[in-house]
DNA sequence: ACCTGAACACCGTTCAAGT
DNA sequence: ACCTGAACACCGTTCAAGT
């Protein structure tokens, strides 16, 4: 299995490996010499540098992120269709999602499912400042969910967890409250739960 | 003004300058030994290593995020107080937040929010489940949205910008929308209908 | 108890030299 | 057009040696 000649591609393959696996820090250009079995200086003919090689796996990630297919009878259902799909993609490549993140192309990864919001907003009636308002506060509020979720996950055990900070003792006259905070948070169930509150009241008839 | 004996303390500080000025990146034990006027060797002393060194930061960061005095007359308004407080303590102090994020350190500096928030909720007659799901739902809404806030500023210019991405022919018989998609956000705004929104769902009685 | 310089193993990157 | 090793300037960290 001789190589023959190194390609950008598979550069770009090989990085992306190893960022999915281990993250950025892990991408030195050393190891990926070794795992292309090339001399570091190759690379940089094929790529530039480290830092070009990053912009092109994040391009990339743009990209795959794009496609969105909203299913559901009602606006509101396809709503939290875009939603759920969303979460879903940035879940799969967390890394590279927070790749995205830092270079500031979020909004550019977003636009397909923006103009999925637009047209789902605007199916419901809404108009103008408030259709534009909904849609904005639907996207933050998403991207903002999964950052935070994202990080609950890699965080190693919380210390102190939430369950040693929330005593029964603490809570005013409400167990019951005390407890489900000292329970786990389900991220699937918060997310859903969140989004059909916030879907809810963009989307009702403005209130006098 | 001869230097007498290095402390912890003016380690701390001078690495906390540099942090909050040019990021945790711009921290190399070298730049922060020749700021201090002392061998690199001696931070090792005062401070074990690096790691340990950002560690030290980020738990001085928890602390002083710590203190919130929620204000306003119904507990929707004391939420919302909440919110704004945490905004902008979390605003002031973008690259230590992003750390203590990293260390998975984020439910810990918001536990007095999430006590405060608790106190409202039930003052808003919550209880039990729903209390303690509301109170995550806000507490996620406010760390998201200034996640991506601070995300949107830190990053340099969007390309391509959202005010090229809304072209107002592409909008839906709406150029009001598209006008106002195009037309940069105002954070405060858009943070302020988010929580109103939320807020007003979550607290609203339950819906057959 | 506190500070120091030398040394080590790692980085990303450049460049002249090869084919 | 593509690949290479040597070399440079940076890292964080260890350690024996100083006071």
């Amino acid at each position: 299995m001789a190589r023959t000649t190194l390609t950008r591609d598979e550069v770009l393959d090989a990085a992306a490996s190893l960022v999915k696996q281990h993250g950025p820090a892990a991408l030195t250009m050393r190891k990926l010499a070794a795992e292309l079995g090339t001399a570091v200086t190759s690379i940089y003919w094929h790529v530039g540098n480290r830092e070009s090689l990053l912009d092109a796996l994040v391009e990339r990630t743009v990209e795959e992120v794009g496609a969105i297919r909203p299913a559901g009878r009602t606006p509101g259902d396809r709503i939290l269709s875009v939603a759920r799909i969303l979460r879903r993609e940035l879940r799969e490549r967390p890394h590279l999602i927070a790749m995205v993140h830092e270079r500031g192309l979020t909004d550019r990864m977003f636009l397909p499912a923006q103009q999925a919001l637009v047209h789902e907003v605007h199916a419901a009636g809404l108009r103008g400042t408030r259709a534009a308002d909904a849609v904005r506060a639907i996207q933050f509020q998403i991207i903002g969910f999964v950052l935070v979720e994202r990080n609950r996950e890699r965080s190693p055990a919380q210390s102190p967890a939430e369950s040693e900070l929330w005593d029964p003792a603490d809570a005013p006259h409400d167990p019951s409250l005390a407890r489900a905070l000292a329970r786990p948070v389900d991220p699937e169930r918060l997310f859903l739960l969140t989004l059909r509150a916030l879907v809810k009241a963009l989307l009702a008839p403005p209130a006098g």
